[in-house]
DNA sequence: TGTACATCAGTGAACGCGCGTTCACTGATGTAC
DNA sequence: TGTACATCAGTGAACGCGCGTTCACTGATGTAC
């Protein structure tokens, strides 16, 4: 049997493979007490490699951090792409947005767990990255409310006002869900039920609005 | 001049004239890389007393997080109370609000900072007792809120839930004036515009909510 | 008021530990001929 | 295909450092008589 279905790996591949297990192992463990806790020996030992081997990936924690801010914030633009194409989401927006919400989150609990504590307890760099993603998202949001009926002609001032109430609701709404221990879809429930009467409300306010 | 003007100190003034310093110290310096990245021997230095002193006082720095929650809340109901007690919260309960917010954060910048950080960035146990707080202050918000005109209708559930989409905002716009450079009003006015105009969109919702 | 003893906040030396980083190295993979 | 050399991801020993915690201590304050 020897030789059989051994696969062949070239360097490339072996340094990938390592990447990654670093970018996963800190990703996983940063979920105990917070990245900015998390020893450089830390990850290596879990991401099964020799302290000095961290070098030949990231200069230093604070790199790695930067890494895992980029592959977090790609999982949740894969989840607001994916939900443009729900067909659903054109039947009731409402709806749609807050079970997409409690399952995308559900499904990247690390991914969304690093971002709601990294927000406001990482690094000074690591801080800033995640702000500026944020800021991005604002924007982004705020095109697509302006084009929305009652919304078309406010000022561009109170457009990017509510898509920061929204986002910030939905960046409160990840971090409770990332709490819910594994299996109590009753709290889910009462979340994702949460969210959707959350947004209701001001949407109801947009008929009215006058800045 | 010997003897002239000796403050007399006793055994206990001592003691508390130390446990202060001890609470500030960690206040200051949790403000730079955050509480939980504080080392015991930083704050018995900073607070000028030998790190084995520490233990005269706090079992632990988790000990030391406890009591720096419960002082930081301390302020933040000192706040809401003078706010009740202000002539202008009757003529338009929303400037004030917005008002009293800004001033109160930036007076106190320090316990707000260190509130927002901890609450998701801190040690499990900081974390908890942040949580349960900030869950006190969503049910006393939800018992002012239940007498307004419009709300005495609806359900507690959705009480609850608007007392919530209110103080999570505040939150959010307390983080955010924290991060504000010092002298920067305009930042300042930004941020006391966009939580009035918030706080005025959910209002408006009021008046046209059904569960 | 004076004396003798108790209390206890703060001291200082010592400990073992995990940390980030340096350095010279190894040995499998890759390349040139 | 075979050989000789280059590359480079990962190794392992070593370093100095700050950490939390222990322990026996000191000396000023407090108390009993």
């Amino acid at each position: 049997m020897a030789g059989v279905g051994v696969a062949p790996e070239s360097r490339q591949e072996r340094k990938e493979r390592t990447h990654d297990a670093i970018l996963r192992s800190a990703l996983e463990l940063s979920g105990r007490h917070g990245f900015a806790q998390l020893s450089l020996r830390q990850v290596a030992r879990h991401a099964g490699v020799v302290p000095t081997a961290f070098y030949r990936h990231f200069d230093s924690m604070d790199q790695l951090g930067l890494a895992l801010v980029e592959q977090s914030f790609a999982t949740l633009r894969r989840m607001i792409r994916d939900a443009q194409r729900d067909p659903h989401v054109f039947d009731n927006i409402i709806d749609a947005s807050a079970e997409i919400l409690v399952e995308t989150v559900k499904q990247n609990k690390a991914d969304f767990a690093f971002v709601a504590r990294e927000r406001v307890g990482g690094s000074p760099t690591v801080r800033r990255a995640i702000r500026h993603e944020l800021d991005l998202f604002v924007s982004e949001l705020a095109v697509v409310l302006a084009r929305l009926p009652n919304i078309e002609t406010w000022s561009s001032d109170d457009v990017r006002m509510v898509a920061r109430l929204f986002v910030r609701n939905m960046v409160a709404n990840a971090e409770e869900i990332v709490e819910i221990p594994d299996g109590r879809t009753d709290l889910e429930d009462e979340i994702k039920d949460g969210a959707r009467r959350q947004m209701r409300l001001i949407v109801i306010g947009f008929r009215d609005w006058r800045s």
